[in-house]
DNA sequence: CCACATACCTATTATTGATAGGTATTAGAG
DNA sequence: CTCTAATACCTATCAATAATAGGTATGTGG
């Protein structure tokens, strides 16, 4: 069937992920609940794909982890390294222009000619 | 480098093709130039992008392909099908969700608890 | 005791945009 | 007449990565 379901979300766990750690540590479990929430449900991005992308952002050195006990019960918080803050300007930028550039074709008035 | 380049771009291409062909028919060549200066330069995809989404667009009888001669030279123009409307429709509001949740993530006000 | 929520993880697949080529024709510059 | 650039089409290969579908282990509530 082919059916593409991954349309327009390339990048965009990255996005996400660096933007809510941004504002404050988090470990994923919690992320992967907060994407959902936060987005207003226009987001579920599963644990498969939230636990991979944190692995690369730290091996990137754009995130940091820290082991902490909470209840008895290890989490594993991650926090922005300024890398990372770079990275999320660079991306929010990006995000912004192609956001701009789809947005001038859909609502475009004219076209080139033949 | 692993510099990844194609950042946000999934499913933009098909998107930025099908709008343009809803308003008139169009060949490659001329449509390369288009999503140029359409998105004010927001986005240059390349022929090899442009000419084989063309063909996966038409496989799926998304768009139609009809030859016709200009200036002694042959020209591919590309027309939408009724369901490569219904294509354009679903995507766009696929867009639209996409775009509301990651503003919604990167102006978001609070953020649940750990 | 069992089910569920929490909290973490990986392997595999499939899609597809980007790159880097290639062919052929026509127009214009020198 | 030649050479370059623009037009107009094409394909093969690569690389990135989101989605799927699993798996482990602990703590809590009924």
């Amino acid at each position: 069937m082919t059916k593409t379901k991954a349309t327009f979300m390339s990048g965009v766990p990255e996005l996400l992920i660096l933007s809510l750690l941004a504002r404050e540590e988090m470990y994923g479990y919690q992320l992967v609940r907060a994407i959902r929430v936060v987005s207003n449900e226009a987001f579920s991005l599963a644990e498969g794909v939230v636990y991979p992308a944190l692995h690369a952002l730290e091996e990137k050195r754009l995130i940091k982890a820290k082991e902490r006990e909470h209840e008895g019960r290890i989490r594993i918080y991650y926090a922005l390294t300024s890398k990372g803050k770079t990275r999320l300007g660079e991306l929010t930028s990006t995000w912004a222009r192609v956001c701009g550039g789809v947005a001038a074709v859909l609502n475009g008035e004219g076209v080139a000619h033949g």
